[in-house]
DNA sequence: TCCCCTAGCACTTTTGAACCGA
DNA sequence: ATCGGTTCAAAAGTGCTAGGGG
């Protein structure tokens, strides 16, 4: 465990904070930990979908975190942004979803800064972090802040950490960045999968008018006979029987360790406490690489997270809802084996190789991506990989301008930030104190992207806007 | 024809102002 | 005059569904 001490230092001035090495990313213990992990997982399983619309719609389940680690008297600020987990658009095809194609030109990228940034530590550590009023939206024009997404493609939110007295700071803070698997989710106009709708009626207060026991008589068309055992519902969808009169059953069976993962779930509510303490996604395992998924719980329900890109294991039970038709795809049962065989989650891990945070040891290392598929979705082949680390490439490589990455404040949309979210490229110079490693070609594992430009507006943040 | 998106609907929770009493 | 609790209406957040457009 590192000290405070130790951690400051990490967390040095922006001249002083230019990493020149492979330990220049250890930045002290700082840990996130999700809230709710058993509810994201239940969506997870399933196949999480965001409901996205024009003016705008909150996520659910929303995003919140605890954190621990942060220096109390240091301010920090978080923000929120989602990249794409792959390259494809989809579509909801028979109780499965299909890559139909190539994703669309990313729209222009945002991030959410959470209103009560910047904040000292002590603020964020005291209770957890909500990012309730975090606003997906489809439409490109969105003047409202909102983070712009496009439907039937697949995201992964990411949560950053910035040690910063203010705002215009921000640009020269080593930042750390968070991920958890299970966050991940699948943007739609309307929902596909009938079990995502039943998940979100049940657990959603504002659709309480459309659960079963309801007063309201209002009908809905993919109801799923019910069992009206609602207050048992938290143990319920967790359960088999809430999804046996699914259609989509039949994928559902075709998850090898979904049955045993839903048990060991509502086994673990009771001793989540000393679980989560158990299965941190940086042991020893994560350490040497791939692992097998087999034998190992599906993922904590709190997880610690040190240092870098904190990527959290995923349970491999969404794979089987993507059946991938481009080029090599694995059919559901191949994604079973592969799930089981130790592939499930790791091309996960290394798909967001955040090269602001990855170590350098770990940004070097060999890239699982071909091996295992997304658990979002169809693992693209490797020639395909969206290249997330141009991104700083580009960024770094001064293409002022050219980003559009804004910061969203819902105290006053973009109009508080608005002086540093389209500042004065000369006040505000590009950043670099990033590392060098970051810009090599060494995170990019000789991926190729048919649309490299289009997937390199994921920076972390598009320091060239600001 | 199919797929996706949108707008309007009914329902809910949340929020904040108004009111009342101690 | 202040404070705390209650009430109520408006605002905001939900999924459902019909219809439109590509």
């Amino acid at each position: 465990m590192q000290s405070i001490r130790d951690m400051k230092s990490n967390f040095s001035t922006p001249s002083s904070s230019i990493p020149g090495g492979p330990d220049a990313y250890r930045q002290g213990n700082i840990r996130m930990t999700l809230e709710n992990p058993e509810l994201w997982k239940s969506f997870h399983e399933i196949g999480t979908e965001m409901i996205i619309t024009k003016p705008g719609r909150r996520m659910f389940p929303h995003c919140k975190i605890n954190l621990s680690g942060l220096i109390p008297c240091s301010k920090y600020i978080l923000l929120v942004d989602m990249i794409p987990v792959d390259g494809f658009r989809y579509k909801w095809n028979k109780e499965k979803w299909e890559v139909t194609g190539k994703a669309e030109p990313q729209p222009p990228c945002r991030t959410y800064l959470h209103p009560d940034s910047p904040a000292p530590g002590s603020h964020w550590m005291k209770q957890s972090v909500s990012f309730l009023k975090l606003k997906l939206t489809n439409n490109t024009l969105d003047q409202h802040g909102h983070i712009i997404l496009h439907s039937m493609h697949c995201y992964q939110p990411r949560f950053h950490i910035v040690q910063a007295e203010d705002m215009y700071s921000v640009r020269w803070s080593v930042f750390q960045t968070f991920t958890f698997s299970e966050t991940s989710f699948t943007s739609v106009t309307a929902y596909q999968n009938t079990k995502i709708t039943k998940l979100k009626i049940d657990h959603n207060p504002f659709a309480k008018g459309f659960r079963d026991e309801g007063t309201n008589t209002k009908k809905r068309a993919n109801r799923i006979p019910a069992s009206t055992e609602k207050k048992a519902k938290e143990i319920d969808y967790l359960s088999k029987d809430s999804y046996e009169d699914s259609p989509s059953s039949l994928h559902m069976s075709s998850y090898e360790g979904y049955e045993g993962e839903r048990a060991e779930l509502t086994e673990r509510k009771e001793e989540e406490v000393v679980e989560e303490e158990h299965y941190s996604p940086w042991g020893p395992e994560r350490e040497h690489g791939l692992h097998d998924q087999t034998d190992t719980p599906p993922g904590p329900d709190v997880r610690d997270m040190y240092n870098a890109e904190q990527l959290v294991p995923a349970p491999a039970s969404y794979q089987p809802y993507r059946f991938h038709k481009y080029g090599r795809s694995p059919s559901p049962s191949s994604n079973l084996s592969s799930s089981n065989g130790g592939s499930g989650r790791a091309s996960f891990e290394s798909r967001v190789p955040d090269v602001a945070t990855v170590p350098e040891h770990e940004a070097s290392k060999p890239s699982v991506h071909e091996i295992r598929p997304s658990p979002c979705g169809p693992q693209p082949l490797a020639g395909h990989h969206p290249d997330y680390t141009g991104v700083l490439n580009m960024t770094q490589a001064g293409k002022p301008g050219v980003l559009s990455h804004h910061i969203y404040s819902p105290y006053g949309t973009e109009q508080t930030l608005g002086q540093w979210s389209s500042p004065s490229h000369a006040q505000y110079p590009p950043p670099h104190h990033l590392p060098t490693d970051y810009s090599t070609p060494a995170v990019h594992h000789g991926y190729h992207h048919g649309n490299v430009a289009e997937w390199s507006q994921y920076p972390l943040f598009s320091y060239s806007c600001w």
